[in-house]
DNA sequence: AGCACGCCGACT
DNA sequence: GTCGGCGTGCTC
């Protein structure tokens, strides 16, 4: 073998601040380009890296340079602009550009071997052509609006569209306009969850045919994952629709992104690098010249911010379509009630009302599970988790109490383990309990065929099972539903023509949460869950939207009785500027996990004092750390602080001067600790 | 992150 | 007497 000449620097999956969170270098007797895929010697295994350019010659000796084992040949290689937006997240997020780059790959590429690779790849041999197959309806003033200002500027857009206001058709013609300009143009339209996409998926199959639309999101098996990568990567998908991952895919010739409830705080990734697929869009909009639209009916406050001091061009849709309005929203004090009351009787009256005339009515807990405790009656024992400082909920379906935060699961105790006292009882309520109560509380009922009613509960429990969400889905728009019960999960985006009613049950406990996010949360939840009734105009004007609450009195009711976002936004904007909170400075998080919380509070207390005398101290704010919510998780203590700065760009250069610090100073004992930019629930 | 090596408890 | 728990250290 002759000498090799070429020096690359190529990145592997290794942690931020492992000794090898940089670029590693290789030898290689070929020159390879940046973005080429390959397999390199790591240790004892091979691994998949990324080439990302030349080696710096400056370190030249210092370690035994391996030769790559192999490049995935038949492929171009990544684009600079797919790099440039991993490199922008690993900085932005605090993590390794291999680490990032690696996350954004289908995890099949690591295993296969450059023999099934090269199978793999003449296996996927098609290209697809965007054939209008369907005819699209003919548009609202307001869509036809939307679409005009999507064409008058270089966004980002913010589309502020009522629920039923018809967003789906906009990211339709706007797709179809982008594709029909450049015969290579490529679009990308993520969603909040999976469950989402298979109707998207349809949607926009329907338009433009089965063969240039490709979904990507965690449920596809690997090789489905390596196939929609594959056709993004050479242009043959023309269309991607995915979750948050998606704003990794490779697409050279990306031209708009939508970002479709953009508020949801499932596009922000809640481990490893935990970053925002929202903002990530705006950053690759920008870096590929690409459009970027984000759409929701209650924008996230930073969005709707942005769009007030016009860094986003907002686009309105107010109106509902047709003759479909939003349901009228009524309180129901529960001062007024008789203790203990579930369902006030008014409440209950009108879901017998809609049961009687063959309507539907959703009801909306956002907790599952029979009971959140199981107490015994006679001593003060109570269900908590052996392993983490939560209490087991109570699942009556198979008499088991299951920790929702480590998964420990046991059959529910005979007796007391405490005391030995046989009654032992459950306290509080969830999907499962509601829905028992609710068929007794509705026996007498009758639907118009005489029949009784039927109530059916969707939430994580009874849609595990994959197509189950389908199959309970198509119940309700059969029609054999009359009332459901249901998790948040049944608020998002699911077309109901039948429901006329949506009530909450215990939207209470987000009011006066200290979580500065909380109010904006809840209020998107609730109109979002207002979205789910009237959306059939034959019953639009009978709809209705109820609240039980303890404090009809607080003005976000107002606001939500007026269906009036702006109103709200104005409010709380309003308050976080005061109190200098997002989106008028920026966060951080840094959480330490430990075997006590002592070991995790000590070593987040000795780097922020250790911080002090880094160079943009004194442009951020470091707080005491302080044990999270749920302080410990299957025997894991953890503990946070928050850091905070007027300035994004103090606060991203103060983070980097601080993770060698953080690196030095790691004591024994601690498992892990990590950063976490702009988080969203503190 | 993997994956090794290395030193102390309950099983064949 | 071994299997195996996870603590510590290394990877171009």
């Amino acid at each position: 073998m002759t000498q090799a000449p070429h020096r690359l620097a190529v990145v592997v999956a290794t942690p931020a601040h492992s000794a090898v969170g940089g670029p590693l270098t290789y030898a290689s007797e070929p020159a390879l380009a940046p973005g080429t895929l390959v397999r390199v010697p790591l240790g004892r295994r091979e691994v998949l890296g990324v080439v990302w350019g030349e080696a710096d010659p400056a370190g030249e000796g210092q370690f035994e340079e391996k030769p790559v084992t192999a490049a995935l040949a038949g492929i171009p290689p990544l684009a600079p602009a797919w790099r440039q937006l991993v490199a922008f997240a690993a900085s932005y997020y605090q993590r390794s550009i291999g680490e990032v780059a690696l996350a954004a790959l289908p995890p099949q590429l690591r295993e296969l071997s450059p023999e099934q690779w090269t199978r793999r790849l003449r296996r996927e041999r098609a290209s697809a052509t965007a054939a209008p197959h369907e005819s699209a309806p003919s548009l609202t003033a307001e869509q036809e609006a939307a679409l005009d200002g999507l064409r008058g500027g270089p966004g980002p857009f913010l589309l502020f569209g009522a629920t039923g206001s018809g967003k789906t058709e906009v990211y339709l013609r706007a797709t179809a306009e982008v594709l029909e300009a450049d015969p290579q143009a490529q679009v990308l339209v993520m969603v909040p969850e999976i469950n989402l996409t298979p109707q998207l998926q349809a949607r926009f199959t329907q338009r433009f045919g089965a063969v240039a639309v490709v979904s990507m999101h965690s449920g596809l098996t690997p090789p489905q994952r390596l196939k929609a990568w594959l056709a993004a990567h050479t242009g043959g998908a023309r269309i991607v629709l995915g979750t948050r991952m998606a704003v990794f895919a490779s697409m050279p010739h990306l031209r708009l992104v939508v970002v479709d409830e953009e508020h949801d705080p499932s596009y922000k990734q809640q481990e490893g690098a935990r970053y925002s697929a929202r903002d990530l869009a705006i950053y690759r909009g920008h870096v590929e010249g690409a459009r970027v639209l984000l759409a929701s009916a209650t924008p996230s406050l930073e969005s709707w911010h942005a769009s007030e001091k016009g860094r986003y061009q907002r686009l309105a849709m107010p109106s509902r379509i047709g003759e479909g309005r939003m349901p009228a929203v009524r309180l129901v004090d529960l001062n007024q009630q008789p203790k203990g009351t579930v369902l006030a009787p008014q409440l209950l009256a009108a879901i017998e009302q809609r049961v009687q005339r063959g309507e539907q009515t959703l009801l909306f807990l956002n907790r599952r599970g029979y009971a959140p405790v199981l107490a015994c009656t006679n001593c003060d024992w109570k269900s908590e988790c052996p392993h983490c400082s939560a209490y087991r909920v109570f699942h009556k379906i198979d008499r088991t109490l299951r920790c929702h935060h480590c998964g420990f699961t046991e059959r529910v105790p005979r007796a007391c383990p405490s005391c030995g006292n046989l009654d032992i009882a459950p306290l509080g309520r969830g999907t499962e309990r509601l829905e028992e109560h609710i068929g007794e509380l509705l026996a007498r009922a009758r639907r118009p065929d005489g029949g009784p009613p039927r109530v059916a509960r969707i939430d994580a429990d009874t849609t595990r099972r994959k197509g189950a969400l389908d199959e309970q889905l198509a119940q309700v728009h059969s029609g054999e539903v009359d009332v459901l019960v249901g998790t948040q999960m049944v608020t998002k985006g699911h077309d109901f023509r039948r429901i006329t009613l949506v009530a909450a049950l215990n939207a209470d406990s987000a009011l006066f949460s200290s979580d500065f996010r909380a109010p904006e949360r809840l209020f998107a939840l609730l109109l979002q869950a207002t979205g789910r009734a009237g959306r059939d105009a034959a019953h639009a004007q009978a709809s209705e939207m109820w609240i039980q609450t303890w404090h009809p009195a607080h003005p976000l009711f107002a606001a939500l009785k007026r269906h009036d976002y702006p109103k709200f936004a104005a409010q709380q904007l309003e308050e976080r500027e005061a109190a200098g909170m997002p989106p008028f400075s920026f966060q951080a998080l840094v959480r330490a996990e430990a075997r006590t919380q002592e070991v995790a509070q000590d070593f987040l207390q000795a780097i922020s004092d250790a911080s002090q005398s880094l160079q943009d101290a004194a442009a951020v704010t470091v707080y005491p750390p302080v044990p999270m919510a749920v302080q410990r998780v299957a025997n894991v203590e953890r503990a946070q602080m928050v850091v905070e700065s007027p300035s994004r760009k103090a606060l991203q250069r103060f983070l980097w001067e601080w993770q060698p610090v953080m690196q030095a100073r790691r004591p024994k004992g601690l498992i892990r600790w990590a950063v976490d930019v702009d988080p969203l629930a503190i």
